[in-house]
DNA sequence: AACTTTGTACAGAAAAAACTGTACGTAGCG
DNA sequence: CGCTACGTACAGTTTTTTCTGTACAAAGTT
């Protein structure tokens, strides 16, 4: 095995197990190729060079990478005088894993805190109704103290979020030093 | 619509959240569907009652319980005189949302070090060996800056990790009070 | 203005995953 | 020890997701 078959292998066992780690949280194994490839690029490519390295169509890559740059792992990069769209993946790990969790994070704690408020509400009028069983009011009781204390840790998570999104747990967590 | 149907309503939107929030970060939604089932129950459940309540086989409720338990967002039960394994979800949020990254990021820390560890050590071989082109040098050099620092960040998760697992990060960000 | 080039929408094909039913091993009971 | 009840492995089916190729709109070039 030559030089450059040995560089190829290193990169691609790493290139792989990103993959794998970033199907642990939803991400298709492809796109995270994808992302794999990005990173170890010495500069950005295009939607072509991409189809190229992974050997997909080029519809993938297109829809490939604007999944990465919804995530904001992959970056639009502007080059004077080429007419390609040119990509490069963001190469601060601990930027990308703060974007990423600060996006689905808050995604998630929308939907659950607007659903818990509502569900709260009506379960709060469903007890000052005089004409509903009092089994059934009891079962209520049960879930609006369900809710209220889910959704109090829905707020920490939001607090959590937000040193995600300052940079504030990096006084808490600092980064590592080489 | 009476009571009981509001209720089953109120319960309904809750559950249909969670589920599409388990959802983001890789989970079924019917293994969502039936940890909100189980999160609001009274008490815990065996598999045919699970199976009864989500109208799903009881094939499904076994692997997805299984599932559950994996990822400590259910535990079984023992109850005295009951033959059949009983399943009730862990009740506290905070905890169950350490446990949850605690084990996605152990697995994938775990997943990417001994990779890149790997990668890194085969890198380094190929600046050390003489007949290796210079042009492949220069490459494996930029690619082991690349992963040096990404072995800091995941030296860096792993800290955090460690801080979900003993609940030091409620030091940091404290839980919310009613 | 005509001609290229580029990126993406969309429909259909291919691949992957979720789900079910049967069959079976194991454990409790009489 | 035989019988019943329970949970799960496994194979096959259904559903969902991913991927591709074609077609087209938008922007750039001559």
């Amino acid at each position: 095995m030559n030089g450059e078959q040995q560089l190829e292998k290193a990169r691609e066992r790493v290139i792989d197990a990103i993959s794998k780690n970033m199907n642990l949280y939803g991400v298709t194994e492809s796109i995270g190729r994808l992302y794999g490839a990005l990173y170890f690029q010495e500069s950005p490519l295009t939607l072509d060079e991409m189809k190229e390295e992974l050997g997909m169509s080029k519809t993938s890559m297109s829809t490939s990478v604007r999944n990465l740059v919804d995530l904001k792992m992959v970056g639009k990069v502007w080059k004077k005088g080429v007419r390609k769209d040119l990509y490069q993946a963001e190469p601060d790990w601990y930027q990308t894993f703060a974007d990423f969790f600060t996006i689905k994070w808050r995604t998630g704690v929308t939907i659950n805190m607007t659903a818990m408020e509502k569900s709260l509400y009506e379960l709060q009028m469903l007890l000052d109704d005089e004409n509903v069983n009092h089994m059934v009011k009891a079962e209520a009781k049960l879930d609006i103290e369900k809710l209220t204390s889910a959704i109090d840790y829905y707020k920490w998570l939001n607090r959590l979020v937000d040193s995600f999104e300052t940079g504030e747990i990096f006084q808490y967590i600092p980064k590592s030093t080489k």
